[in-house]
DNA sequence: TGCTTATATAACTATATAATTATATAATAA
DNA sequence: TTATTATATAATTATATAGTTATATAAGCA
């Protein structure tokens, strides 16, 4: 988690792209690869997702089959990094989709305790 | 002014460390060369110094022989990269040796009127 | 057990980055 | 004008990055 990596992960388009992506929720990297099918394939996708949890920016979590990823607030560079995924009008469309994907979850586990 | 930009110039540690040689005072060129001289060369600077404007980061002002670079706050970005220069730990050396830079400019110009 | 799905890793290739030396430009001084 | 100083650019080389396809691992299901 050092200066030199978090700069590093940051350094790249796509990644900041994925950060986004996860904005508002967390996301198996299953979801993450579908919803960049067509620009980047799963191992490059694996590949950032490695980059961005070595810099310490997203947490990963196995459950079962899937892994499931997330920003990692709470660290001065996690806090950073949601500011900007928050303010850069780039990231809406993204931010928005994470939205909604968080609404989807939401009303899943609404469902499953009824 | 893109991000695209600014995270690839921040993405180098020499050209993160020369914004923190900045931190406290605009410098010419030459000064900085002088600075990290046996570490890079004069056209490494030179380059770095480039990407930075390039990416607003810095301002540039040529004045007769010298070329004075100095951080680029007002904008999110600038201001961004002040206060990670003012807060990161392993930026604090450098930031002392610019505050000293700038006690000595300062010293020089109040000379000067005298 | 064998089959399928989810994810990660390996081997490889193309491209980008960063550094160097050598040289050009531009301003000042003699 | 010629020489000197300050800075930038060009050409080159070494290394790093990002992507690809193919394959491995590991969990869950029949």
């Amino acid at each position: 988690m050092s200066a030199d990596k978090i700069f590093e992960a940051l350094a790249s388009a796509p990644r900041r792209r994925i950060l986004a992506y996860l904005s508002k929720t967390d996301m198996t990297a299953g979801e993450i690869v579908q919803r960049f099918a067509g620009m980047m394939t799963q191992p490059a996708i694996s590949k950032h997702l490695s980059v961005l949890e070595n810099a310490g920016l997203v947490w990963r979590e196995k459950r079962g089959q899937n892994v499931h990823y997330g920003l990692n607030e709470g660290t001065l560079a996690g806090s950073l990094v949601h500011f900007l995924a928050e303010v850069c009008p780039r990231s809406r469309p993204l931010r928005r989709e994470s939205a909604e994907a968080a609404g989807r979850k939401n009303a899943g586990k609404a469902k499953d305790k009824r």
